[in-house]
DNA sequence: CGAAAGTGTTGGAACGTTCCAACAAATCGT
DNA sequence: ACGATTTGTTGGAACGTTCCAACACTTTCG
């Protein structure tokens, strides 16, 4: 561990210079001599120099920082949207900030508030639990994008997400074009995706003239709430050929509650998700489901924030993208 | 979007004091008078007044941060240890910048650099790609700890990481206590923790008398890689009850390689796997699996990475944690 | 050939904090 | 009652950058 840091005017000591050249010099200005630069290069490498970010940021009043302050890590559609904001702040030659919130309003909160302290640039919110007078005290601080939850009554505020009414009545279109009539769904809870994904199946199996097969069976976005969701529809009279399952987790555990009843998936029942989460690809799931496209809402959340941070007054905007069907083993004909 | 951000001068002068008691203020200092102090919190939320995080670093010389890079956002297994972490992280009232390296050792280089450059404190290594080379380069300048990925060859980093010879003969033992004797295991290809996992089993199955049914599949730590290393295990003439499979993703491939040929899990076969990733316990899954206690892992990094701050001259340390036989469905009885 | 325009370079003033030495006022101990 | 301590409070100097106005020097050109 050496002794203190070499600052820039370390360095410029050594390339006899002075230290504004060498602040020129690190950036890449080009009204820097060439031996003048040489040396300056020569010297900051043999100091192995860095650059005090925090002093840079207070001296040009721009931290080259975004926050992205994410519900929770372990769902991993999450990871993938992530995946997709990184890439784009890269491009932009920012850097990346991240926190969960644990699922948690107040530690949400409060990594927030640690955001703003560093002055990131803007913020996007993957899925966040705030409450909206919040989210109106941080639009007025700093630029932000929200995904995935529909902010439609947020006047200020920058969002994106996916057309959940769209993408659920794609699933029932698919079931139905491969002869299904009897088609369940199981919902995900009380919450807004929830709800428009339910609204979504409605309004196609009604449009589909199949309104008397409409049947709701209560769920969650999970494992469990899909499993219990499952088992009440399997167990019913009413003999569904097809199972709309409201995400792709609570897909999973619908097929264990298909398999609880030693059925099989897809000649006794079909199966469709919801979301297009890696994960129900692998060959022992293989569930079909409606995809979002994750990596690009990310990517587009992001331009969408640079957007905002280069012209702060231009009006929010909101950006729907279109889910996508992916076919793959839960979903077969109609066998009855 | 209100003028200028205000600062401690704002507060300070709103509030009829000077900007060192403001300064006292915040920090909560007991030295502050109970008026002075009222008239300043006063203050500070009549402006919304928000501390500079990075005028404080610079002026503090320290950032309160810590930078954490993760392989690869995507593996569940690295969101289970990133929340331990984050955990630890809170408690000590310190914030964590988190970056991933996108499997890419070049992004990871320069992603560390930028974390340096915001003058973290302390550095957390999830998986990482970096040559040997520059992890030295980073230990002189900054303290830092490796996850997982057993280190014993660097001398100078503090590293933790679970025991994964021990993990892989608790597998065996398991499989052994329940009758099988024909146990083949799915490798994790060419790396340290595959080694070392592949070098558990052969110990074991040695020990029990079992040498000469050792058969060795190569595999990968994918679901692909556990697939392939599956079909080829259950395709040969040796007719094994039983697969240890080198990772959880891995063992939910070679689930589908044994649900393809018809077979049943485990009345057919029986499958380990390791990890202990959370999606493993689905109950579509529902593997047996060798935990490691991913959020300990996490939390243990980030205490030893406070300690090493506290105290820079302190003798590296490698902590090992046990790992943990969790039994699910797809491990029962041999029945041959 | 002298003014105008360009080229490199420089010192000093920001940026918003924390720290420190200094200090005034109130309280104490003897 | 008077120095010694305690209790609040203060201005100014850091911290490591970037920005700006000002500078010498060349070069250009009418």
């Amino acid at each position: 561990m050496a002794a203190n840091r070499p600052t820039i005017k370390d360095v410029a000591a050594l390339a006899g210079v002075s230290k504004s050249l060498v602040s020129l010099a690190m950036r890449g200005s080009d009204r820097v001599s060439a031996e003048s630069r040489a040396a300056i290069i020569e010297a900051a490498t043999q100091l192995s120099y860095r650059p005090n970010a925090a002093a840079r940021s207070l001296a040009d009043r721009r931290s080259h920082t975004l926050g992205v302050i994410v519900l929770d890590l372990l769902n991993p559609i999450y990871a993938e949207i992530i995946d997709g904001v990184q890439g784009e702040v890269r491009q932009h030659g920012y850097h990346t900030m991240l926190v969960t919130g644990n699922d948690n309003p107040i530690i949400e909160q409060s990594e927030v508030e640690k955001l703003l302290e560093f002055q990131v640039e803007g913020l996007v919110l993957i899925g966040h639990r705030m409450p909206a007078g919040s989210l109106d005290a941080i639009e007025g601080d700093c630029p932000a994008v929200v995904i995935s939850r529909a902010e439609r009554g947020i006047a200020g505020l920058d969002s994106i997400s996916n057309d959940d009414v769209l993408g659920a009545r794609m699933a029932v279109d698919h079931l139905v074009s491969l002869g299904h009539q009897s088609i369940a769904h199981v919902t995900g809870g009380i919450n807004e995706v929830a709800m428009l994904r339910k609204f979504g199946y409605e309004q196609s199996m009604t449009d589909h003239g199949l309104a008397d097969q409409i049947a709701c069976y209560e769920g969650a976005f999970t494992d469990e709430g899909g499993y219990r969701g499952a088992a009440v529809a399997l167990d019913s009279n009413r003999r569904h050929t097809a199972l709309f399952v409201a995400n792709d987790i609570a897909a999973v555990g619908a097929l264990a509650a298909v398999a609880d009843r030693g059925l099989n998936v897809p000649t006794d029942i079909s199966i469709v998700g919801y979301d297009g989460m890696a994960l129900a690809g692998l060959r022992s799931l293989s569930i079909s489901t409606i995809a979002q496209p994750l990596a690009r809402i990310g990517a587009e959340a992001a331009s969408l924030l640079f957007l905002r941070i280069g012209d702060p007054t231009r009006p929010p905007a909101h950006i729907g993208v279109e889910p996508r069907l992916i076919v793959r083993n839960s979903s077969g004909p109609c066998h009855t």
